[in-house]
RNA sequence: CGGGAUGUGGCGCAGUUGGUAGCGCACCUGCUUUGGGAGCAGGGGGUCGCACGUUCAAAUCGUGUCAUCCCGACCA
């Protein structure tokens, strides 16, 4: 491919909107452009690079057993009635009307669509395990689009449906799914860890998300180096630490301290002269069913998530200032958990419960208390684990010290079971002649958001350093000097001959000065190039350079130079 | 949806107390250049997001609205 012919619009300065270093350089690279908020065009470069990346994905799923196909992207609202889903999807699925007035949507997903396919077209055991995959559009209408294709409105994405006759078959399938994304990943070369996500708001299924470790990763993931204890930092536990109260607090009652204008745990801690652990601090929060106040030791962080589900409610957010003030009868930063008007459940940390004399706030200007014990001087409605894991906590498994890292989504494989065969009525016949549910499996990668984390990785100051298998050209051929008859000759060949051997080189040939074409070619994330110069005519020596590692090898004949090159490529 | 920020040539930005809309890069023409974002000379391009209002006069002040980005609740 000819530079001067292809149209990669790059930038020379980070675009305002961007943030993070792949968005930046997605849109520098002239990979993508934003059209509207989370919906981007795809430029021939960005195209190009996630055709190939989609390719080391299909691969995997055909060696696997799945089979290939594509579903309407745009749907009838009616078979998402009939899930029941389209209540449940609520503002994220994009209705809208045809010309007769009928309703459809845009696909957020095609677990309907293709449970709907298999009832109508398989009808025995015998034509069973299935597996459905296609790489495809989805659209789901983000409350918040951000980070480029990380968290976009239309995005790209692998998802493949197994179909099976019972459990055993769909565990089969499962595991088959879960081992082509092991090696598609690994292919990819990143840092990766399956964890078990949260159970489904229906029974008995079971999800594990693929994780990619990255320093801006958008989740934290609790991994025990130990035991390989793996999990999301809203279900994972570790074992409390605490190590006992403070001898002086050991009191019979509770004990009033003053405070003087010290709202924080830091601020009161430093002031009395006392660790943050020897706290209890109380939050108040506001819920769909009331007021809750919860309790998380000193220097723990409340996890809002386990909260909620211990607390069964859907809605839950830090209350009002003023709430507090008259729930707790005293200003923010004094709420301690007795003596609370209209406080519906008191829930504790259990690692609040498993001891006792702590220092909460007094519910009154400028006092803390100190020695309070749970049972003994209030009740809890809930003990359950509801702080987060930090970094150095002990392992809930095997006692070793616990990290927190980041992570981003990239993969989410799921035992759907019966769940949408038994509500879309999805039966096939079993052996014995009976009519049964099919037994269902969904497996989802993120493919442009998979592309924009390879670029989170792979890449430096200088620009995108994809792996081979993804970059979008293997090697760019530069013209220092298109002006230059012998220089372009030399140039112009190699292109040729490097066409010629199946290689896919982008030959820069625009007529513009030197350095804009090698920062260019660095930036779009061509791992190899070859470099034509005067030297390259004065010395007769030819360079190759890896982007990789910032090496260049040279060569004094043009055999040598490709054997290397397709040495490099295998 | 709540909280915050920003909207000025293609891109990045400046624009003071309201008074002729600017800079760098990019772009066009010509010549000279070409091993890391070239030089000289000339040139084109903007309803200052949009609407309404205040004023003799609005990029600048007010109200509203839209868009984009950041933080939170959701997710691949």
């Amino acid at each position: 491919m000819r530079y001067s012919s292809f149209f990669i619009p790059s930038l020379k300065e980070d675009p305002k909107e961007a943030v993070l270093k792949s968005h930046k350089l997605l849109l520098r690279a002239g990979y993508v452009r934003q059209l509207s908020g989370g919906i981007y065009t795809y430029l021939p470069l960005g195209l190009k690079s996630l055709r190939k990346l989609e390719e080391v994905i299909r691969k995997e799923m055909n060696i696997a057993g799945a089979v290939e196909l594509s579903m309407p992207f745009v749907q009838p609202l009616d078979i998402w009635r009939e899930s029941g889903r389209d209540e449940d999807y609520g503002k994220e699925l994009l209705r809208f009307k045809d010309r007769q007035d009928r309703d459809f949507c845009l696909a957020p997903t095609y677990e309907e669509v293709v449970t709907d396919l298999v009832k109508k077209n398989i009808k025995s055991y015998k034509e069973l395990p299935l597996t459905l995959y296609q790489i495809h559009l989805k659209f789901r209408d983000e409350m918040r689009p951000r980070f480029g294709l990380m968290r976009a409105k239309e995005f790209i994405m692998k998802d493949a449906y197994s179909f099976d006759t019972n459990e055993i078959g769909l565990d089969e399938s499962y595991k088959k799914m879960k081992h082509a994304y092991e090696n598609i990943f690994k292919k990819l070369g990143f840092d990766f860890k399956f964890i078990k996500a949260e159970a489904g708001e229906i029974g008995g299924n079971y999800s594990e998300e693929l994780m990619v470790f990255s320093e801006y990763g958008e989740d934290k993931i609790v991994i025990c180096e130990n035991c390989g204890y793996a999990a999301s930092i809203d279900e994972a536990s570790s074992v409390s630490d605490y190590k006992g109260p403070l001898e002086s607090c050991r009191q019979p009652r509770m004990t009033k301290l003053f405070t003087p204008d010290r709202k924080s745990v830091e601020a009161v801690g430093e002031y009395l002269k006392v660790d943050r652990t020897c706290f209890a601090k109380t939050l108040i929060y506001e819920t769909e069913s009331g007021f809750i106040a919860a309790l998380v030791r000193g220097d723990r962080e409340m996890n809002e998530r386990k909260l909620k589900k211990a607390a069964g409610v859907k809605n839950l957010f830090l209350a009002k200032e003023e709430d507090v003030e008259r729930i707790t009868g005293a200003p923010c930063g004094f709420a301690g958990p007795f003596n609370l008007k209209d406080i519906n459940i008191i829930a504790i940390d259990d690692e609040i419960n498993n001891s006792e004399y702590w220092i909460t706030g007094a519910n009154e200007k400028d006092a803390h208390m100190a020695n309070v014990k749970p049972g003994r001087d209030f009740t809890p409605d809930i003990v359950a684990d509801i702080r987060s894991v930090q970094a150095g906590d002990k392992c809930i498994k095997c006692s070793g010290t616990l990290t927190v890292k980041n992570a981003i989504e990239l993969g989410h494989i799921f035992k759907l079971g019966e769940k949408y065969s038994s509500i879309l009525n999805a039966k096939f016949l079993d052996e014995k002649g009976e009519s049964r549910f099919f037994v269902m499996g969904c497996y989802g990668i993120g493919v442009g958001r998979t592309l924009q984390t390879l670029i989170e990785v792979f890449s430096d100051d200088n620009g995108i350093n994809l792996p081979v298998s993804v970059s979008p050209f293997d090697i760019a051929v530069v013209n220092l000097n298109v002006n230059d008859e012998k220089i372009t000759s030399v140039a112009e060949k190699i292109y040729t001959d490097l066409t010629a051997m199946g290689i896919d080189a982008i030959y820069d040939d625009r007529k513009l000065s030197a350095g804009i074409k090698l920062k260019d070619i660095d930036l779009i994330g061509i791992p190899f190039k070859i470099v034509v110069g005067n030297r390259t005519i004065k010395d007769n020596i030819f360079e190759l350079s890896t982007k990789k590692n910032n090496t260049t090898e040279t060569f004094d004949n043009l055999d040598s130079l490709y054997k290397r090159a397709e040495e490099l490529l295998k």
